[in-house]
DNA sequence: TTTTTATATTTGTCAAACCTTTTGCGTTTT
DNA sequence: AAAACGCAAAAGGTTTGACAAATATAAAAA
């Protein structure tokens, strides 16, 4: 009676009839903005309670898979794939990794400084002129000397991504929002004095200007350089910088 | 009375429960292995009743931000932000995008080709002995005969794994895996006949092999041919392949 | 001393109801 | 006839209270 003990229980009841849906969405068998039954039908078809049902679909809800909206005309949809949705998971998923300090600072830059260099290449193959005018739009914005630090990162941010989003390549974009939303973050912490700020739109300004003229091999060495030299003035911020345990009210 | 209306009701109890909780986490008022209140004494703080509770926190189990045991020593615990469980999240949400045609092929490739290319820069580099020893391991995997399709292919992909994993670089090979998982099975849906098995043993062994030799160059090129030149063969395997709807018993 | 048993604790599940939001229809009013 | 209003039904959102299952710890028996 040597038979296999696993699989007869995957886990909660929760956990498997999310698996099921989950895989009813993925392999097609329920298309998009297709209306899944009922809670209470739910529950009765899998022979479970409702509040059971609602664990699994709050599971999926949490994946981006499915959505629920009140009412007689609502329900639980299947959701379209959204690329803002996905990439704000992985962008969540790579700031817990960062924040609990389970990538090196140097890894960090170097990796950055590669993937971008290698973007600022495909943006001076592929850029149209609304890619240089939404940079430019921020090196207009970065200028401005009342800006705040939290202002002056989001627009630093927004130029990097439009470097991203130059390149016109769908996969690329997607996988450079994580490196970009979660990586500067960390690395932009405590700089940005006024000499830096300047160094900052004197380097975004040229790599513009070399993605302009479609210069590749400037534009990669740019931004390169512009990345990885924050390197020496992060390890500076980071040493004079001990974390202390927050004692704020907890749960 | 020109107030903002909004920030007043934020979405459903759970959901602010679970971004409360979730807020705990990331700012580290929740230390990693720390436990959490039992259900009924959350419900009790919160000032709601113990399944809205078990919603939130199934939602946030989801994101891989806690997990739950039971018994006496059991309860709710923050867990350690792990890359494999953070891989598997945004490699999901990269395949079910592919998935659902969201993205073209040619980006797909393009983005493979380049990106791989610059892993095989870094690989050339940084490459120990170890990571040589993990490709020859799949290159004579490869060379077997008798091995099916779905064999070859998961070989095929622990090889591009191996090349990233010889960067040496985390932030990489974690954003890499989404590349490599997710992409990678569309693309060897319906190739590898013999002879097509030939030809991408030939580049994976030449691409060790400049690996090997540090030749960043002829490695980076090598392994951008070798991924764009799927892209021919599988432009006509796609034109083939029309999905049909799949009829099968729904939820 | 080792093994077994009991017990307390905590998550997992269930059942039945009530609340809130949303929609659509029917009525009333203009 | 058209617009405004109000009501009722449908569906998710929430509550209450209880029981079931697992499991670590302590107690009891061998």
């Amino acid at each position: 009676m040597a038979l296999h003990y696993d699989e007869i229980v995957r886990g909660s009841l929760a956990k498997q009839v999310a698996d099921l849906i989950r895989a009813a969405i993925l392999e097609g068998r329920l298309q998009v903005d297709e209306r899944l039954p009922t809670e209470e039908e739910l529950a009765r078809r899998f022979g479970i309670s409702r509040p059971t049902v609602r664990e699994a679909l709050k599971v999926l809800a949490a994946q981006n898979l499915i959505r629920s909206r009140r009412g007689p005309a609502g329900g639980t949809f299947v959701t379209r794939p959204d690329l803002d949705a996905a990439a704000r998971t992985i962008t969540d998923a790579a700031t817990l990794l960062v924040g609990m300090g389970r990538f090196e600072i140097d890894e960090i830059v170097a990796a950055r400084g590669q993937t971008e260099a290698l973007c600022c290449r495909l943006a001076a193959r592929n850029r149209t002129d609304e890619d240089l005018d939404a940079m430019a739009q921020e090196l207009s914005l970065q200028q401005d000397e009342t800006l705040n630090d939290e202002d002056f990162c989001a627009s630093d941010v927004r130029f990097h991504r439009a470097v991203v989003q130059a390149t016109g390549n769908g996969p690329l974009q997607f996988i450079m929002h994580a490196m970009i939303e979660s990586f500067i973050p960390i690395t932009n912490m405590l700089i940005y004095r006024h000499h830096e700020r300047r160094r900052t739109i004197g380097a975004h300004q040229k790599i513009r200007a070399a993605i302009a003229e479609r210069d590749e091999d400037t534009a990669a060495a740019l931004m390169q350089h512009h990345v990885e030299g924050m390197r020496a003035v992060l390890d500076q911020a980071l040493a004079h910088r001990r974390p202390e345990k927050p004692g704020g009210e907890t749960i």
